[in-house]
DNA sequence: GGCCACGGTCCGTTCACCGGAACGGGTTCA
DNA sequence: TGAACCCGTTCCGGTGAACGGACCGTGGCC
């Protein structure tokens, strides 16, 4: 009875998820993490398990911004730790607060959600940014973003809409590519080259038809925007819609993010919006320094 | 040389911060970590350091709203942690993301905003709220706020205001006690009568002289919100703002918060704004439904 | 110069963590 | 009916990750 051997041996991998997790979200283009090369590569996966916060973070990546709950079969399957390690520490993080029990699930907790607001820059820029926000979505019924750069994408701080307004692609902080969308082209534009090799390094991949995917063409494109101001983005992320966007300073100097309207291209009034946005970000520049 | 004695085993509080955690912020009641007291109450606190995430979370809720960025000193002092122990925590929180290095401080980070946003159910709330709240704020000019219950506070999910609004008092994911906010009493007056209990328990102080702090008086209050559905609160949290607060309730049945206006009270128009708020709960309610 | 507070590192000890195994309950098949 | 499966949960012995006192180099202050 009980043979040892029944237990399959081949079934044990030792890490089901070698790669850590793949934590997409947002759009379906997650950039996943570089080009690692051979696929001998789950070291970095698999030596950041012994650590207990090795194991936490990949517990805590489970949940995309989709999933209002998970189950444990479920976190373990996304994390790659052992069931029983899932469960303590989900049962630590759960009288912590960060998560929270519903049924048998685990979903993301409001201790979480209070902890992310405590983030301190975003706090202050979102702060300052609002009121302006307010203003644009009132001139122009439209919806409203404000975006600060990480890494080679757009992070959105705040996003505003009016009930006609576009409710998808960006959510509040969800990420875009810096080169396909209007705020990150403003971004783009005003920051060192470097960081334009970075991004046609990392590869421009189309999301829609209309991408701008030839770095040539790309280039010219933030040369124009330096020359103007202020960039149209159009129908590069979805069909039909196009983003008018400027960049922020503080104080008139220090780039901290852009600040774009969104409308269905029929609506798009560039020349109209174009002084309203120019104006806010003047606001915020000299509120912020 | 190196007396060991040299260190003076009074300054040593092995928990400067016994009691789990306080998380004030928001208003200036923090009670900072309660009276020195007896010091040798440090024993809820020293048995929760024995696990990783026990010492985590100390130093992720040294942080408050208010702290841009915290020396590694300040972190020991107040997760009262051993310093080798905050360090290699620390440095591993900053490889996540959740913590970021400015200089020789830390400071939370972009990592940890992002997951805080990804908690679904706030999510979810805030995007069917917001476009109503800028349809108040559109209509009102004055400062408008969405909360939601939890324990014996509200947690304010999202917060707007114009450019002469308030920004004081209350922010984004901050919280103030149930029984002298809008939005509390509102929540309070379709609660369970056992919450009513839990909050008289939990002790009504005194913000400003108007605070009601009767449970008699309080209830009264209540009664009366029933009867109306609406709710007037008058310099209770800060003199000279008032603040009008309804229910909101999911398909018309479940409570899941409150919607308030926020004016300094010469500027409120109870009378005129009653309506527009109605309106805006119901459109809400029936969104989520 | 002496002193102190700070950030950072080392290293021997130990106990918190790990995870395979087993349990009980629920559902799905033959 | 019961065997097979998946689930959440609990147990427990071995072990290596985590711990923290001690130490170093630095910079500011008397």
């Amino acid at each position: 009875m009980k043979a040892p051997a029944d237990v399959a041996p081949a079934s044990h991998h030792p890490l089901a998820h070698p790669v850590a997790h793949p934590a997409p979200q947002g759009l379906v283009l997650s950039a996943h993490r570089a080009a690692p090369g051979p696929e001998s590569e789950e070291v970095g996966g698999a030596d950041s398990m012994n650590s207990v916060l090795g194991k936490v973070r990949p517990i805590l990546e489970s949940f995309t911004s989709d999933d209002a709950a998970l189950s444990l079969a479920e976190l373990v399957r996304r994390s790659g730790a052992a069931k029983a390690t899932v469960h303590r520490l989900a049962q630590e993080l759960v009288t912590w607060g960060l998560l929270e029990r519903e049924g048998c699930d685990y979903r993301l907790g409001l201790r979480l959600f209070e902890l992310g607001q405590r983030v301190h820059r975003q706090r202050i820029l979102r702060e300052a940014v609002q009121p302006y926000m307010e203003d644009l979505l009132l001139i122009t019924r439209e919806t409203i973003h404000f975006a600060i750069h990480d890494s080679l994408d757009v992070v959105y701080l705040d996003k505003i809409f009016p009930h006609r307004g576009l409710n998808a692609e960006s959510r509040v902080a969800g990420r875009l590519p810096l080169y396909c969308t209007g705020t990150g082209k403003a971004i783009l534009a005003y920051s060192p080259p470097s960081l334009f090799v970075d991004v046609v390094r990392g590869g421009l991949k189309p999301i829609t038809r209309h991408t701008v995917i030839s770095p040539g063409r790309l280039r010219a494109q933030l040369d124009r925007i330096r020359e103007e101001g202020i960039v149209l983005e159009s129908e590069e992320i979805r069909l039909g819609y196009a983003s008018l966007a400027v960049p922020v300073f503080a104080g008139g100097t220090t780039l901290v993010g852009a600040l774009s309207i969104t409308a269905p291209t029929y609506r798009m009034d560039a020349a109209g919006y174009a002084t309203a946005l120019r104006t806010a970000a003047l606001g915020i520049g000299r509120s912020l320094a």
